[in-house]
DNA sequence: CTATCATCTTGACACTGATAAGATGAAGTA
DNA sequence: TACTTCATCTTATCAGTGTCAAGATGATAG
């Protein structure tokens, strides 16, 4: 039980987590880094000897919530006893991520933050990097054509992209799980057209 | 050819347009009121006898884009000729609206920014209103039910949405259009499962 | 010609991101 | 033990921001 402590010790790790929980409430342009460093009980110089600037403290934010969404999405794939129901279950998943925590859409997907993680043939998108394998598994199983297969899986990961942009939207408060089942299943995407 | 007056005359508008072109350019999270009052010849605290503070300031210039918006999809279905093919190429409209304004996406779509133009039943965003009386009544007439017409809109409108956040990432520079006119008409949005 | 009042300027305030200079103390070295 | 080193943290300071109060301007109406 240390008290205040000149060198806190793991300050990095707290300064993300608060942020995290500010954004989670508030959302990122509310934040202030001086904020989030009273919150943490140390000055507002202090972060700065483990984030670059602001930016580069969002960016490890940003880094540290891609993580958590990629975790509960590969835990969703890895639970999926259905093999051909593995497709729309990750969808429902991705969409019910955001529909509980609303605010970390524009963070997560925001162009200011995703150029960083976008490389120039924006293949380097973990979420659409997930969904490109299993898509790619699941129709090349069923003789689908390559071309085919590309457009099926933007068209499904966009069908999921923006589903959850609705999702966080303000004022959804029917039983919005149940339905997103059903609009993601009313899509037929396992057939050639 | 007015040498600086005093009253400028049109700040209001000129304002907007100045704010509108500056986010076109760098994005809304970079966009300073002094700035753009200096760019306008004014000085900083001038805006303020247009708009109560930055985010009336900011609202402002998003119902501005939000129109060109909307003018741009209504214009593309009055013009579509083949009726059969309205609802894929509004979906191509909305899509290549964003390639074209990447910066405009997460302006015109961000919670912080749609909140205001959302009421509690979600239903008061104009393109997802569009889409809607065109797809009911596209797919009214095949004699869908109307759940079925629900959820294949939100889908349609999911799609094209979730489309144009990726035409919005940076570093898709292949022959886009064609692409996405190819993948939204990859899904057969018109036949019930 | 005068009064009104929206519009604009000047000057100030608190807050922010950022940096420099110095204080602290943990960890290694003699 | 005593000394050195160096990442970490504090204090002080800067420019830039949103915002407001007080006052200047001048278009317009009476």
């Amino acid at each position: 039980m240390k008290n205040k402590p000149y060198h806190h010790g793991e300050l990095r790790k707290v300064l993300i987590e608060t942020g995290l929980e500010f954004i989670h409430q508030y959302g990122e342009e509310k934040l202030s880094l001086r904020q989030i460093a009273e919150k943490c009980g140390v000055s507002n110089a202090a972060p700065y000897a483990h984030f670059k600037d602001k930016d580069d403290f969002i960016n490890a934010v940003q880094q540290y919530m891609m993580d958590s969404f990629m975790d509960s999405l590969v835990t969703c794939t890895n639970e999926c006893r259905n093999h051909s129901e593995i497709l729309s279950e990750l969808g429902v998943c991705y969409v019910m991520f955001f529909y509980r925590n609303p605010l970390y859409f524009d963070f997560l997907f925001s162009r200011k933050n995703i150029q960083i993680r976008l490389s120039s043939d924006n293949h380097n998108n973990p979420p659409f990097e997930l969904f490109r394998k299993t898509a790619e598994q699941i129709l090349g199983e069923r003789g689908m054509s390559e071309k085919n297969i590309r457009h099926k899986t933007i068209a499904m990961w966009s069908l999921v992209h923006g589903l959850s942009a609705i999702s966080a939207m303000p004022g959804i408060d029917v039983d919005w799980e149940s339905e997103v089942r059903d609009i993601i299943n009313s899509i037929d995407f396992s057939e050639p057209v």
